[in-house]
DNA sequence: AATTTTCATTTGTCAGACAATTAAAAGTCT
DNA sequence: AGACTTTTAATTGTCTGACAAATGAAAATT
């Protein structure tokens, strides 16, 4: 195998690119053992020190594990759901905590994609769905909960709801959507008044769901986005008033 | 700082989570200079070398970028969305082909997202986003075209169907979605007929999303996602029949 | 003042060494 | 023979030192 050297980039990001499309590819099955760090090095005409960035580019995407020992090396790592979701939050509270990303924007994207899992998640949730979901706002009504605690509990609730979907797949891609908002929403101080208000919307979205009721679950939702739409709107502007 | 030796995990793990941390946190901003690798080393106690394959891991995720010289170093990066786009597709990619899910299951998670942008679509597309889809749909009725082109031009339609809901955060996050089912429609074979089909769907659904018509798209919409499924039955089916 | 040259800084790459880990192979004892 | 221990070889992890390449700043020159 060879390697540009007239290429603007580094010569560890080409060999990391060359692997990568290896194993995107499909042509090395989950758990193939890569050539050892040594033979990389041969075959790419490199040292061993720009082949190990190489692998190490790789297995900070989950592409590749590494074991030490005489059976060690690197192999092709099955990317697990819950490595997926944990990248998918990383770079999701990145997007939006880099790029000047209005509040509104983020929201209506979340409560967008929420919804579409609202129906199925009505359909198919299992009891222990819906009995995550009310410990969760049953923990919302607790006195002397901080706000992060708060925000972690809307999280779990939320959770529960995309995951009563029963769809793998739905919740990996809705991880980032739920998941990064919460730091938003941390900036946002609650009211006694207005967590009673979140805490009844979250009760009712629970009913519907205990009901089995799609278009109930749906209507309750679109309740809460423009309800939390409403509450940032009016916290931003006390804070430019007082500014 | 610190590093526990007594970890399990890589020196190099450790400190590329410790910086990353200090990333996610907010507490370097964006464009802001890192140490310089020898600086590092020395704050970490360990080998240039060390630090070197920590930023690698760093730069796989498009958290720093790097540059030679004088004033060179490594610095926070700002994440784009076009960064985001291709890490999303790459790891939803990965998921599906890794991880044995059924064509139902990916089919529903992605048109039940679609779905979530088809009435924003339809309220907020430019005229832009309606030409693309048009001119994709032309594209398919082209004699001749390859499977694969006929799947881009699908990928490309379904894409300005998403991006004309305007919300860049919603793009993103589809992106995996659309993207990445392409592998998964590439293993099925279009009949002419199936073609078809499949373009006259498309048809009705830039028709709707033309006429601003929110449920008209959601209506659309779920006839194309039922197709597909029955389409892909009928071709695993052909293929076990064969087998 | 403009241009060129020199220089210091920093990342990129290389070579070689040793430590740590691990499983297989070889040896030893019962 | 079988169970246990020791040795060995392979492999990744880490360190050291060196030099090349890039690059902006400073110094020298015209």
């Amino acid at each position: 195998m060879k390697i540009d050297p007239t290429s603007s980039k580094d010569l560890s990001a080409q060999i990391a690119s060359a692997i990568r499309d290896t194993i995107v590819s499909g042509a090395m099955p989950v758990d193939e053992r890569l050539p050892s760090e040594a033979e990389l090095a041969e075959q790419f005409d490199v040292s061993r020190s720009t082949v190990r960035e190489a692998l190490k580019r790789l297995a900070a995407q989950s592409l590749i594990r590494t074991q030490r020992g005489a059976t060690g090396g690197a192999f092709v790592n099955r990317l697990r759901y819950a490595d997926a979701y944990s990248q998918q939050i990383t770079t999701s509270t990145l997007l939006l905590s880099m790029n000047a990303v209005s509040f509104e924007t983020a929201c209506e994207a979340r409560y967008a994609l929420e919804r579409a899992c609202a129906p199925l998640s009505a359909t198919r949730r299992t009891p222990d769905h819906l009995a995550t979901m009310r410990a969760e706002v049953h923990r919302q009504g607790q006195p002397g909960l901080t706000d992060e605690a708060f925000c972690a509990s809307d999280v779990a609730f939320h959770r529960a709801l995309v995951d009563g979907a029963g769809n793998p797949v739905l919740s990996y891609q809705l991880a980032g959507a739920v998941e990064a908002m919460q730091p938003l929403m941390n900036m946002i101080t609650f009211t006694a008044r207005s967590r009673e208000r979140i805490i009844a919307l979250h009760g009712g979205i629970a009913d519907a769901i205990e009901a089995q009721d799609g278009a109930a679950a749906d209507a309750a939702l679109v309740e809460l986005a423009e309800y939390t739409v409403e509450l940032a709107r009016s916290v931003f502007e006390a804070r430019a008033v007082k500014a």
